[in-house]
DNA sequence: ATTACTATGTACCGAGTAG
DNA sequence: TCTACTCGGTACATAGTAA
């Protein structure tokens, strides 16, 4: 080993491994040596496959791509009325350094409200759990305890001009608190002037993974 | 929003989106419908597509199949004879007692060298990198420096025996010690008689990621 | 303008079988 | 015992067109 690895098997074999018949995985591996995926060498019964250096930049690129392609999720949400909860804690200085230091920008004092359907919901949830987040810390005043918030770093964009990017963050706040499907972005210019943005356009929001898992 | 999203679109759009005709595209569509994947509500020029509570199930199923497909990485090598770098390590004291506590485990003092082909050594290097490590750290004594071990949690196996998982580590050890596509593996039985392995024997490594990207 | 039926073409599968 | 050719069947695509 330590070199490129040469396999024996047979039509037969192959083609249980593919749940096909013989005669197709005949013909497939007729097609991977003429797409010059692999090379043959057939002695009698004996059939000895070994993948050429074009196969496996082949085989690994598919793989990278496949992966970018479920890594890379987009969420699309519709833009939202009001000031969400969000909006209040960035005002609070105890939270607003924290923004500031941690998520690497000065953010606006406000939150972009996007409101998202079912499944891209469900879709956003589920990654945010599975995704590293950057604790903003609690702390209490004389007044309450403030508890802790979770963010994530991510782009946004509108649907209509998916060149310009900004910078933002996610903030993961107990959606109970709006009882709605609201997420809100957290960025450094005002994203509604930014933007252009009125109620009910369309943005999209790209999940930032920095890929240490 | 906040609710099941209605999509308006008619055959044509469809099938440019999907690079397919009108004709396919609409085909499609009765093909979804009857699938409940989709309901639909035809008011003359007007094509209304929501999709179902099934249909949203499925999508994320096959996301999450195809996600942990691509995530649940196999390595395959093959027992190599010797001890390698790796197993001169694990006999150090100041690096023994960390493994200990650091892997959870205790580990048998020497490791089990799998030799891997090109594929699996790219495939594995390329994981490597993009996974967090468990850092041990490195210490000097009188008489020379040792430097900081990356190690990473994994499952081993034999090729024959899919279903006897031994929890493990492999050491990312810089490769250029053996020169060849060489990795070496920690665990706390002694592999060897453990599995009833000998020299050119298969073994499976599969490496586990905690999902927190 | 829009859906979807019918007809036709094409790709691909597997049975049978030759070498 | 193998690979792989021929051939018939099936699935699915698109063009043309009806509703």
């Amino acid at each position: 080993m330590g070199k490129r690895k040469e396999i024996k098997i047979n039509s037969t074999e192959f083609g249980d491994l593919l749940n096909v018949s013989q005669q197709t995985a005949s013909r497939r591996i007729q097609n991977l040596e003429e797409m010059n995926w692999i090379t043959r060498s057939i002695e009698g019964k004996q059939q000895k496959i070994e993948i050429t250096e074009l196969g496996t930049e082949i085989m690994l690129n598919m793989y990278r791509t496949l992966k970018k392609i479920l890594d890379t999720i987009l969420i699309a949400g519709e833009v939202s009325e009001g000031i969400g909860e969000g909006g209040y804690y960035v005002a609070i200085k105890g939270y607003y350094e924290q923004f500031k230091e941690k998520l690497g920008f000065e953010p606006y004092i406000g939150t972009l409200n996007l409101d998202l359907d079912v499944i891209n919901n469900s879709l956003l949830r589920e990654k945010l759990n599975d995704m590293r987040f950057i604790k903003i810390n609690g702390f209490k005043d004389e007044n309450r305890n403030y508890g802790d918030v979770k963010c994530h770093h991510c782009y946004v964009f509108p649907l209509k001009d998916k060149e310009n990017k900004v910078k933002a963050a996610i903030l993961n706040i107990d959606r109970t608190h709006h009882g709605k499907n609201i997420v809100e972005i957290l960025a450094q210019p005002y994203l509604r002037d930014y933007f252009n943005l009125k109620d009910g356009d369309k943005v999209i929001i790209e999940l930032i993974h920095d890929d240490k898992n």
